[in-house]
RNA sequence: GGGGAGUUACGCUAACCUGGUAGACUACCAGCUUUGGGAGCUGGCCACCCGAGUUCAAAUCUCGGACUCCCCA
């Protein structure tokens, strides 16, 4: 049989999408397991994309005035547990290190599951007037949550990367005038970086973080229907400057405490655009983010082998100064083989050239996203493969957001939202009146959890009633399984 | 949190029921022939998840553990 190849996914992606995404993850080298349960090796293709993806945000934050710092990885318990609620949702995830060598440690240390509290008891020092706000800092690092649901590669890992982004203003509306600036930097490189659409919402207060007064989301649809979240900001409030004491002299002479938010993308959204985009053959990346952007693969027979070679490096160095372009010319594999392989790893675009293609001064060039081939005149090439991929790109995208759009259903009764979401998965969009009985019925019902309360279809909750309960809606939600 | 299935070489698997030499395909390495959608031949390399028990003898039977996957809350 083909399928055991190693190499070779055996399962259709609509057939089994959870065995479907291991196979393809890990078949592409993009991901392996490793000897610590729930912590998985990225292989430098998924490691390119975190790379770059770090570069891009980065250069966002920075132009947005946002710092890069770096504190401890071990956080000392008394820290931890200064703000009650934050700590209560960690606390049965925190993992310990409590002795060195032989001797055990007189307080144990937490091995950070996030770093509100290390970063707030040195902000409380740092701040004393309002001369020293805003202070905006971020750091790029790893965080363990000891998860007991099962792990699954890239979505769920008991270690993960990711982004935190700590910051403190004077007044309220500082603090909030943050927000549409980072959710919009984070759906920006959603959107031109991993081609992924996402829903962008407020959480509701029984699924906000854990010790923030709110938090904002971008969440996904995942192949199979459920949801899982993106990006997210939270505003704090000043809940962690009570408990941290971060204060400073207003302009009046009064002691006042901060307000803070924090925000976040971690290496999850490899795992839901891997997911989103690839297919029955495989991964398929969004150029921009490909450690590969295009591959060249030259075909011959011995007669021609010196000559074709000899015309496909010529090519590579013609295209190498523009993209990330690279010469398959391994000996000992046939076209075929190459073309399966590039494919699994998801390659965004291949170039074929052969003796008929020299005669012609012309190259194939075919597309991963879907498949379509086309001659280009060799004079052309940069002009054509660079048109090319930016076409792949949009259409990655477009793709995404179609899916979301077609799986998002508008119902208005309580039997239409358990119909939805037992049968048919998708977001299920309703008006709700914003109490905690209602949401909590739907997920006894249904297992589906409220994902967001969309900003742009707000207005649409005006005079209608709650699909659960009946009153008056203020808001619309989206319910879905969670992934 | 509850239940179920599984673990033999890189991968997919055979032998397990009925205890006794671990076999095939693929991959990998070498050589020769090949090369427009996973090429062929020859030779070679690599494995019983961990621990305890039963036994003359354990991949196989029993118990415990680790890990992976699935389903339900």
């Amino acid at each position: 049989m083909e399928d055991n190849k190693p190499n070779k996914i055996s399962i259709k992606k609509s057939d089994d999408f959870s065995q479907w995404y291991i196979q393809a993850i890990i078949k592409s080298e993009f991901m392996d397991y490793t000897s610590v349960s729930g912590a998985f090796a990225l292989r430098p293709d998924s490691y390119f994309i975190w790379e770059a993806v770090q570069k891009a945000t980065d250069e966002l934050f920075k132009n947005e005035g946002i710092l890069n710092v770096y504190f401890p990885l071990l956080i000392p318990e008394k820290l931890l547990e200064k703000e009650k609620e934050h700590i209560e949702g960690f606390s049965p995830e925190v993992a310990w290190v409590t002795e060195t060598g032989n001797s055990k440690l007189d307080e144990r240390l937490a091995i950070r599951p996030t770093s509100e509290t290390i970063m707030y008891d040195s902000f409380s020092k740092w701040i004393r007037s309002w001369r020293d706000l805003p202070l905006r800092y971020n750091q790029w690092n790893n965080v363990i949550r000891w998860e007991f649901r099962h792990p699954t590669p890239f979505l769920r890992t008991r270690e993960f990367l990711w982004n935190e982004g700590h910051t403190v203003f004077a007044t309220k509306e500082e603090a909030e005038g943050e927000r549409d600036a980072i959710l919009g930097i984070y759906q920006k490189i959603l959107e031109e970086y991993f081609a992924l659409y996402g829903v962008a919402g407020k959480k509701t207060d029984s699924e906000k973080f854990a010790g923030a007064e709110a938090t904002y989301s971008i969440e996904h649809l995942m192949p199979d229907g459920s949801a899982i979240q993106g990006p997210d900001f939270h505003s704090d409030g000043q809940r962690f400057a009570v408990a941290f004491d971060i204060k400073f002299l207003n302009k009046d002479g009064k002691q006042s405490y901060a307000y803070q938010n924090t925000f976040a993308i971690s290496t999850r959204e490899i795992g839901v655009m891997l997911a989103t985009h690839g297919d029955d053959r495989g991964l398929v990346v969004p150029p921009k983010l490909s450690r590969i952007q295009c591959v060249i693969i030259p075909i011959y027979n011995d007669e021609s082998k010196v000559h074709v070679i000899e015309e496909a490096k010529i090519l590579y160095k013609k295209i190498k100064g523009r993209m990330r372009v690279h010469l398959d010319d391994r000996d000992s594999y046939s076209p075929g083989w190459k073309f399966n392989e590039w494919e699994l790893r998801g390659v965004p675009l291949r170039i074929e050239i052969g003796p008929k293609d020299i005669q012609k001064k012309s190259v194939v060039a075919v597309r991963r996203d879907n498949g379509e081939k086309f001659t280009i005149k060799v004079a052309d090439i940069i002009e054509k493969t660079e048109e090319l991929l930016k076409a792949i790109q949009e259409n990655l995208y477009k793709k995404s957001k179609n899916f979301v759009d077609s799986n998002t259903h508008e119902v208005k009764t309580y039997q239409q939202i358990k119909d939805v979401l037992t049968k048919k998965g998708g977001f299920v969009q309703t008006p709700w009146c914003g109490s905690k009985d209602c949401e909590a019925k739907v997920k006894r019902d249904t297992a589906a959890k409220a994902t967001n309360m969309p900003f742009d279809v707000q207005d649409k909750a005006k005079g209608k009633s709650c699909a659960i309960c009946g009153s008056s809606a203020k808001f619309i939600v989206n319910f879905a399984k969670s992934y």
